[in-house]
DNA sequence: AGCACGCCGACT
DNA sequence: GTCGGCGTGCTC
């Protein structure tokens, strides 16, 4: 009775899982999780075991090829987790199970094809096509298929291939995918036995002393030893270690050596502050929950609402350092790791030598290594972004979320699109884990688990005074310090006024105080859905991107010469030089229209030419380890003003910062999106509280067009209950997630009619589903453009559907082509 | 994702 | 008949 395997292939849009069968020295050996080589059509692919199968669902399997790893690849836990996911996601399983492998595993497999010996001797007639391919083969030797698709472009060459292997002169193999990544090793010495006679050593005295140094030294030592160490330390050189090793004396051997990320980060002083009244009452019930853990009780979900400052890092820390104690391990995610390096080294600090970070500037190679140490037990806390909930550990204890409301928790670029905050939940869950989430704005959803009873809410509704004096370092000491006052500036009273400047007079009699006491501004601008465009006064035409059809946005150049700009397509980086004429009517009266960093800076040149400004934006924060570096020359006060966009929104901690303007916060806020409202007021919010954060106190001045939103007040008012309600009430009357599931699909077609044409079928194929099944509870709007109508010279159409559980519907019949996304955190 | 296969019109 | 250009469906 052969064994048979049920096997998820390494390839993310392949959907549905194979059956094989073990070969025979493979017989009794495979586990679920484990990494193997599998025969695929012609190709071989890597695959990960899911489960031994009495019955293969085929008729004919076929033999797996290897094992490629001993160890397993993925935990039962992590199994089980993609098998949610690929449910929840509409995603297929294969894509599921590649979040949770070890990166650099290679490329996607290809099949080679090459010349027989009888092919090499072939010196007959062949028609025109087989005559190409063969040729190439001939000249170039093995190539595989890309290759030979590079070479003989837009020629349908796999019908000759086909007949040549017919023929016997060609044959073709799959190759297996290399991996692009290794295990990292040094070389190591051992001593063995000291020689009979010191003459043995060599000819010469001096080589003599040295190698004897050489043996000396390791003999010292009471197991293997690095061969960078022993050379330094003994003076010896690489050819007597090869002179002593041939001779028996020493035995050379390899181990496997940690690229470790964090050698560059030095850890702080790791004192335990005192916790406020209100933390010590939030400790008591994470501590409950991790107690309740570690005994199998399931525990609910605890979201943390905390305002800017109130201290929920520290708790995270205890909470940690508690999973640690009952032996478990931790997963910590936060939003950005580049942005948080504050956050990374309290973590070392605490907890040093345990700490694995995981992000996307890390090498392949450093996370590799990670990866491993994680799956050895070597590392039993994973600090990192979104896709750190995936590495491999046994016996999680703790999941924390932090700033769960994070934008970057779910990215709809590739298979599957899931949220890293569910699956934390679904996660922790599964592994009888406690998730612990924090947010100062939680997400809607969030809170609404609260409100039902699902989910614990913890309030620390006090900031937790840090900073005594200017600059001064942490305190253990907690008490008190107010949220700064929001101030409303109506900016179409100051148009009225006549006050045409992007500053209202209040900000400016603002930064002319900060400036004067010597202390430091941020200038917020939410730039999401406008920039600045360029468009001809004479005609209206405006400037934009041939590839996504939105206006260019206009960047000065360093010199500050309008003349020089560039013009760049915020979408996919198209640009292009600023024209003199209007490419439209050749008028000469185009100018660009909006507000950006650069114009804001130019304006703060402007009316105040002593201050320094700063720029913080993703065209002035190129590279690793610019954020630090501009965050860090602003903490120096090498600048007196810091500029910048929604990167201000994340966890920064600035205490010389007692004025913080919103250039204008209504941006955004009239988007053609659910979460428009709840993203404008979660980034206002956030904002405001980087003003104040130490005794100098704060300000906030918050310029808009529509003073009366009810984002707008909330954010103003630090009002989150306030918001919640509003908000809550609107999704509930329109059927909006949380208070319905949101399910959308998304086309995209070079061709603008076939765009539109499709979509508008598979409309009326969903429309028909939801007859036949009944649906009456669940509505479809569209197809329709979506808001970003064309990305990359392809038009994009949408179709949404809200009901009680439309994944459902498409479970297993997402129409071909298209993608799905479940309750996605915009529709646009 | 590749890759094979099958269908079609164009060309020798 | 071949060649090249698609679209469709499959891979255990």
């Amino acid at each position: 009775m052969p064994e048979y395997l049920r096997v998820a292939v390494n390839l993310p849009q392949v959907s549905g899982v194979f059956d094989y069968h073990a070969p025979p020295d493979l017989a009794g050996r495979l586990r679920p999780g484990h990494l193997v080589l599998a025969p695929f059509g012609p190709r071989q692919v890597q695959g990960v075991v899911l489960e031994h199968i009495e019955q293969p669902e085929v008729a004919e399997t076929r033999a797996l090829d290897l094992l490629l790893d001993e160890e397993s690849v993925l935990t039962p836990l992590q199994l089980q987790l993609a098998g949610h996911l690929a449910e929840s996601c509409l995603a297929p399983l294969a894509a599921c199970v590649g979040l949770m492998l070890p990166p650099g595993l290679g490329r996607s497999p290809e099949v080679e094809y090459a010349l027989t010996a009888e092919g090499q001797a072939f010196s007959g007639e062949l028609p025109a096509a087989q005559q190409r391919l063969f040729a190439l083969l001939r000249q170039r030797g093995a190539l595989r298929g890309g290759q030979i698709s590079h070479a003989l472009p837009r020629r349908n060459w796999r019908g000759a291939a086909t007949a040549l292997a017919e023929k016997g002169l060609l044959a073709r193999r799959g190759l297996p995918p290399l991996p692009s990544v290794k295990a990292k090793t040094v070389r190591t010495a051992e001593f063995v036995v000291s020689p009979a006679d010191e003459a043995e050593l060599g000819r010469q005295a001096a080589t003599r002393a040295r190698r004897a140094r050489v043996l000396a030294v390791l003999a010292a030592e009471p197991g293997p030893m690095d061969t960078e160490w022993l050379l330094a330390e003994s003076g010896g050189s690489p050819t007597d270690l090869n002179y002593l090793a041939e001779r028996g004396w020493l035995r050379l051997g390899e181990r496997e050596s940690f690229r470790d990320p964090l050698a560059d980060t030095p850890p702080e002083a790791g004192l335990e502050p005192k916790l406020t009244a209100a933390q010590a009452a939030a400790w008591d019930e994470i501590h409950k929950a991790i107690a309740g853990g570690s005994s199998g009780a399931p525990a609910a979900p605890l979201l943390l609402h905390g305002v800017t400052g109130s201290g929920k890092t520290e708790l995270y820390l205890q909470a940690v350092a508690r999973t640690l104690a009952q032996g478990r391990a931790a997963i910590v995610l936060v939003p950005e790791i580049s942005l948080t390096p504050q956050t990374v080294r309290r973590f070392l600090a605490r907890f040093p030598g345990q700490v694995g970070l995981v992000h996307s500037q890390l090498s392949e190679g450093e996370r590799y290594d990670t990866w491993r140490q994680a799956r050895l037990g070597q590392l039993r806390v994973i600090v990192g972004a979104r896709s750190a909930l995936f590495t491999p550990l046994a016996d999680i204890g703790l999941i924390v979320v932090d700033e769960e409301h994070d934008e970057s928790y779910y990215e709809a670029g590739q298979l599957p699109h899931y949220h890293a905050r569910t699956a934390a939940v679904v996660y922790a869950g599964m592994a009888g884990a406690v998730c612990l989430l924090g947010s100062a704005t939680p997400d809607l959803g969030s809170y609404t688990q609260t409100q039902r009873g699902g989910w614990r809410l913890l309030e620390l509704p006090e900031r937790v005074r840090a900073h005594r004096g200017a600059a001064a370092g942490p305190e253990p000491e907690g008490d008190a310090l107010e949220l700064p006052p929001v101030e409303i500036v109506d900016m179409r009273s100051e148009l009225r006024a006549g006050n045409r400047s992007i500053f209202s007079r209040a900000l400016q009699d603002g930064l002319r105080e900060v400036l004067g006491a010597r202390q430091q501004a941020i200038l917020f601008l939410n730039r999401r859905g406008s920039a600045t465009y360029v468009f001809c006064r004479d005609c209206g035409h405006v400037l934009r991107c041939p590839n996504c059809d939105i206006p260019l946005t206009q960047h000065l150049q360093a010199n500050g010469q309008a003349s020089a700009a560039r013009l760049v397509c915020h979408q996919c980086n198209y640009s292009r030089l600023a024209p003199q004429t209007c490419p439209n009517c050749e008028s000469s009266q185009i100018r660009y229209y909006g507000t950006g960093t650069e114009t804001v800076e130019a304006e703060v040149a402007e009316l105040f030419p002593a201050a320094r400004t700063l720029r913080w934006d993703r065209g002035s924060a190129r590279g690793k380890g610019a954020h630090e570096r501009i965050l860090q020359a602003f903490s120096q006060q090498e600048a007196d003003i810091l500029v910048g966009t929604q990167m201000l929104a994340k966890g920064l901690d600035l205490p010389r910062v007692t004025l913080v303007g919103m250039v204008l916060a209504d941006v955004g806020l009239n988007l053609p999106d659910y979460r428009a409202a709840e993203r404008g007021f979660q980034v206002l919010t956030q904002v405001a509280g980087r003003a104040g954060r130490s005794p100098l106190g704060g300000r906030v001045l918050l310029q808009t067009f529509q003073p009366e939103h009810y984002a707008i007040q909330a954010a103003a008012a630090h009002d989150y209950a306030a918001f919640y309600a509003q908000e809550a009430a609107q999704r509930r009357l329109l059927r909006y997630p949380p208070f319905a599931q949101l399910l959308r699909l998304e086309y995209r077609h070079e061709d603008q009619g076939k765009a539109e044409d499709d979509a508008r079928q598979v409309g009326q194929t969903i429309e028909a589903l939801l007859e036949k099944e009944g649906r009456v509870g669940t509505e479809m709007v569209g197809p329709a453009p979506c808001f970003f109508a064309r990305r990359n010279r392809q038009y994009r159409w949408q179709i949404l559907l809200r009901g009680p559980d439309p994944a459902s519907l498409l479970r297993g019949r997402v129409p071909a082509g298209w993608w799905a996304e479940v309750d996605p955190p915009n529709v646009l």
